[in-house]
DNA sequence: TGACAAGCGGAATGATCCTTCCGTATGCTG
DNA sequence: CAGCATACGGAAGGATCATTCCGCTTGTCA
């Protein structure tokens, strides 16, 4: 067990980090994990080197963030437990999962399963895997769902999900919520 | 019409373009489209000149390729037509192309949508496109399908399939087979 | 076989980005 | 308010790659 003790930071730094995350959400989500890193210190009004202060790496300040969004997709998910039928429960779960993704590029792409994301993004995943484990197994009781249901299946649909609606954006005749109406409707019990 | 008199290649030239067509179909299926063209020309026993003397760009050459494989897949849907019940003659088609896509994770990448690569495809895909409409056609008169569905959904869940296949490899729970089996069951009508 | 166009190899160029470094500035503590 | 640790800015370093260039080699054709 490793107790690091941080000393709470300075008040200028502690705000620095804020512009810093924020501007690189914003950054990221316009365009894609490889916005660019002095891109994001400009934003935040900051120099590179801040930005390096607070985040070793480019991946660490994009593993930050993922995990920020991992948390509140579980979050939403855990709360959908109780959304009337469990199939339905399931289904606006994952629907508005997908809403709160798809306007931001870097997430699509992380959960479309961009590799450097994807293990730092594994914590928040557990909770993940959890909840849609739980609302999988209600609509299994149910026989609403297919009963080989698993949630890796939805990990599938929502890795496809995230590149379908970052690609989206580059114009392609692609359409995430169509897809994902129908993969969904693949899930279910027929 | 502009119909370029190509005086044929000289004989080294032919050959050297086919090494060259042969080395960076390998390399493309293993690293991807990112592979690199002085990878592909080591592979081919060529300097890169010669790789730039046959294909102006990288993106000129990762399309011929592209071309090349979106040909085979119309063949193959085209091939399909006649498989018995127009559902099964679709489902067949469309796990065929998978199948002969997943292997190489280029295409998989360019299935998927990567930009670069899709305009180059476009050609490729005009047949696809019809080839696709018209076993849909097919099997919605026979009221296999959801009677919704067009070529565009096939485009979204094979663009999906592209993605996950290439993912797979970095070792996720993810599993294109699984996701294509349940994609195409939301595809059938309830 | 000789001459010349067509091709070839691969070092060098140039662009793009992440990351590091260090002189300077600023919050904090006593 | 002085003194110092903490932070900052942003120029410079270093990697990685696509692409270009040009002196040399090799088919081809008369």
């Amino acid at each position: 067990m490793s107790t690091t003790v941080t000393k709470p930071l300075r008040a200028d730094a502690r705000r620095n980090r804020q512009k810093v995350l924020a501007a690189a959400s914003a950054a990221f989500a316009e365009a894609g994990l490889d916005a660019q890193i002095e891109d994001i210190a400009r934003r935040a009004r900051v120099g590179v080197g801040t930005v390096y202060r607070h985040f070793p790496t480019k991946e660490a300040l994009v593993a930050a963030l993922a995990h920020q969004h991992f948390e509140q997709l579980a979050d939403l998910l855990e709360a959908s437990a109780d959304d009337g039928e469990p199939w339905e429960a399931l289904t606006s779960g994952i629907w508005r999962c997908a809403e709160m993704t798809a306007g931001d590029v870097a997430l699509c792409e992380i959960i479309g399963g961009h590799p450097s994301a994807v293990a730092a993004a594994a914590v928040g995943q557990q909770r993940l895997q959890t909840a849609t484990a739980r609302l999988i197994e209600a609509a299994r009781t149910n026989g609403a769902i297919r009963d080989d249901a698993s949630p890796d299946d939805v990990r599938n649909i929502m890795c496809g999900f995230g590149h379908i609606a970052a690609a989206q954006r580059a114009g392609g005749a692609l359409d995430w919520r169509r897809y994902l109406t129908i993969a969904l409707d693949g899930l279910r019990a027929r």
